[in-house]
DNA sequence: GCTCGAAGTTAGGTATACCAAACAAAATAT
DNA sequence: ATATTTTGTTTGGTATACCTAACTTCGAGC
C-alpha cells in the first residue's frame, strides 16, 4: 500500500474549500467550490473526479461533495498550515490582513509539516517567554515603523521586564 | 507599456539557476541548466525560448545564455528570497540544511517583496536585540530539544541578559 | 406532472511543463 | 580533416489545469 500521494496544489486548494463548505452548509457543491477557487464550474467537475480516484470525496455525478475520512484529514493539515503560517504573518511580522492572507495562501502548499510544528513551537515560544511576549513584539512593531533600532533604554527595558515576569509568578 | 509580467514558478526557477551558472562559468549552458533544475536538457529549450520572448535572457539556438539586465534583476530578486527564508528556517527555527533548502526553494514563489522585506527586518531585530540575540535563540533551540518551557530561572535569565547588555554597551 | 431556470456535466480547446527518443550541430581527438 | 563524442534541438506524447459553450439533470412553482 502507497502512502506517498503527492497531491497538486490545486487539490489541496480543492479539499481546503471543500472542508470549508463542509462546515458552512453541511455539504460542498459544484456552485460553491467554483466560487471560492474563483474558476469556472466546468473546471471543477474534473478536479472532483481526481479527488474521488484518490479517494478523498465523497461524489456521484450531480450530487453533493463530502470529505472522506482520509480526505478530512489532509483538509485539516493544510487549513492548519495555513492558519499557522497567517498567524505568523499576522501577529508577528504585523503584515496587513489582504498581504498575510495571499503569502499564507501560497505558502501552504510548499512547507511540510516538521517546519510547520517548528514555527508553531517558535511563536509560541516567542509569545510566552517572559523575555519576548506581547511588549517585545511591540518593541518590534515600533521598530518597524519608525525604522530606528535604539538600544539605549535596554537597561530600564530588561528592568521592567523582570519587574513583570516576578509580578506575573506571584499573581 | 505592461509590466505585470507575472512568471511562473518554472520560469523563476530557470533565471535563478542561469544566475547561479553565470557567477559559475559566466555563461549558462542547457546542460547545466538541466543538471541543476534536474530535468531533462530537452525541456530546457522550451524554457529558454519562452525567457528569450519574454526579454529575460540572451540566447540563440546552440548558443550559451546569459540574463538581460531585466532578467537578472529577477534572478537577483527572487534568490534573496530564497536566501532570507532558508536563513529563517536554517537559524531561527533552527531546521536541517536538507529541510531548510527544500521549503525555501518552494517558499521563494509564494511570498511577495514587502514580507521578505518584513521577515529580513524581524530576523535582524531577533538577532540585534539584547532582550534575543544569540542567547535568546539558544533557549528556544534548548527548549525545542528538551519539550519543556520552564519558566523558573528567568529572573537569573534576564540578570544574566542585562549584565552581558551592559558589559557590550562599555566595550 | 410539466415547464423552466438553476446547477452540473461534457466536449473541445488553450497553455504550461515536463518526458523520451530521434536528430543535428559543435567540439574534441586522433 | 574526419570520425567520434558531447551537447543541444526537435518532435511527438503525457499530464495538469484551466476556459467556453453546448448540453443534461434536477428541482421548485404552477
Amino acid at each position: 500500500m502507497k502512502k506517498n500521494f503527492e497531491l497538486s496544489e490545486s487539490l489541496e486548494d480543492y479539499l481546503e474549500v471543500i472542508l470549508d463548505l463542509e462546515r458552512e452548509n453541511k455539504v460542498a457543491r459544484t456552485k460553491d467550490i467554483a466560487q471560492k477557487l474563483g474558476i469556472q464550474p466546468g473546471s471543477v467537475t474534473g478536479g472532483l473526479k481526481s479527488l474521488v480516484e484518490k479517494n478523498l470525496i465523497n461524489y456521484e455525478p450531480y450530487s453533493f461533495v463530502t470529505l472522506t475520512v482520509e480526505g478530512a484529514r489532509i483538509a485539516k493539515t493544510i487549513t492548519r498550515r495555513h492558519r499557522v503560517l497567517k498567524d505568523f504573518l499576522l501577529k508577528v511580522l504585523q503584515l496587513d490582513e489582504a498581504t498575510a492572507e495571499a503569502a499564507a495562501c501560497r505558502m501552504e502548499h510548499a512547507v511540510d509539516e516538521i517546519s510547520i510544528e517548528r514555527l508553531v513551537d517558535f511563536v509560541e515560544y516567542l509569545f510566552d517567554c517572559p523575555r519576548t511576549g506581547d511588549v517585545w513584539i511591540q518593541s518590534f512593531v515600533d521598530y518597524t515603523k519608525s525604522g530606528k533600532k535604539s538600544w539605549e533604554r535596554c537597561s530600564d527595558c530588561l528592568d521592567d521586564c523582570k519587574e513583570r515576569h516576578l509580578k506575573n509568578k506571584d499573581a
